[in-house]
DNA sequence: CGGCGCACCTGAGTGC
DNA sequence: TGCACTCAGGTGCGCC
């Protein structure tokens, strides 16, 4: 499910019902996600640790502790977190808890397991950050965003720009349903070899990309206050969108039907009319 | 090295 | 109703 959008609203609705609090227990569904979930270094590091904030890097959320250890999560596909009072049933697929000092409880959820839960514990967190980052793409929202910026780093790739915008090592943050959505309003053919944008359209791609992901954020945003309690549920939402999933449908711009196509095992939405290849 | 295909996992939807 | 099959918004590995 979740991109940048997703991410950062969990982190916002999160960090009210969290910031200050102490963690008393920790309890895991003992499966395993993406990786193993280190359950002992879990136990070791969080029990009695008070959270001082919520961060997010691209599409991980860091969990800051007061002894400047960090829980680092990621959601994959179908992840959640919420926060819920203890009495409240749990749900299938509950990975992760974290017992408050007030009776709530952080609740990470994740039916297809793709997500990854991690730890830096204080003596580490420096260095595991820093290499942490220095795998992850340009953040969308950061100043070394920029047009040229992409420029240079497309240099001769000839990989549709599409994929481009999704491969988290280059962008961090735009996943399969954003990417559509920045190329069509960037009007753009999902197709184009990224070696042949030029800087102008490459800020273009830059403008499109903060404004729509901005404006999701704010959708997301709304839905803050129900938060507490719902799993993220209502913490998930939908921009209003012009293309993804939407094929056989009007363009919004011209009204020609939209196409379908598969890039790199991904569905992609196009207008061929407003995003001539 | 760059780029693609695939695997990881569960559940929802579809068609027979 | 049941079964088989397809598809899903992320990531990283192996392979050419």
């Amino acid at each position: 499910m979740p991109e940048l959008p997703e991410v950062e609203v969990t982190r916002q609705g999160l960090l009210p019902h969290v910031s200050g609090r102490t963690i008393t227990a920790v309890s895991c569904s003992g499966k395993p996600l993406r990786q193993s979930v280190p359950e002992e270094l879990l136990q070791a590091c969080l029990c009695g640790k008070s959270i001082s904030t919520v961060d997010r890097r691209a599409k991980y959320l860091l969990i800051r502790l007061q002894d400047s250890g960090t829980l680092v999560i990621h959601l994959g596909m179908t992840g959640r977190l919420g926060v819920f009072p203890g009495a409240a049933a749990q749900a299938k697929h509950d990975h992760l808890i974290l017992f408050l000092d007030n009776g709530m409880e952080i609740r990470q959820n994740d039916t297809r397991r793709f997500g990854s839960i991690a730890l830096w514990p204080s003596e580490q967190a420096k260095e595991l950050e820093q290499e942490f980052v220095s795998r992850q793409g340009i953040e969308p929202f950061s100043r070394e965003f920029t047009g040229s910026a992409l420029l240079q780093l497309a240099g001769k790739s000839r990989q549709p720009v599409k994929n481009f915008l999704m491969d988290a090592h280059r962008i961090s943050g735009i996943g399969n349903i954003y990417a559509n959505e920045i190329l069509f309003a960037a009007g753009l053919h999902p197709q184009t070899p990224a070696n042949t944008l030029s800087e102008q359209q490459w800020q273009q791609v830059v403008d499109t990309a903060v404004r729509i992901l901005t404006k999701a954020i704010e959708a997301g945003g709304s839905t803050i206050s129900d938060f507490l309690g719902a799993s993220g549920e209502s913490g998930y939402f939908q921009l209003q969108l012009a293309v993804y999933g939407k094929e056989g449908t009007p363009c919004p711009r011209c009204g020609l039907a939209l196409e379908k196509s598969v890039i790199a095992g991904r569905a992609t939405f196009f207008c061929s009319c407003c995003q001539p290849l």
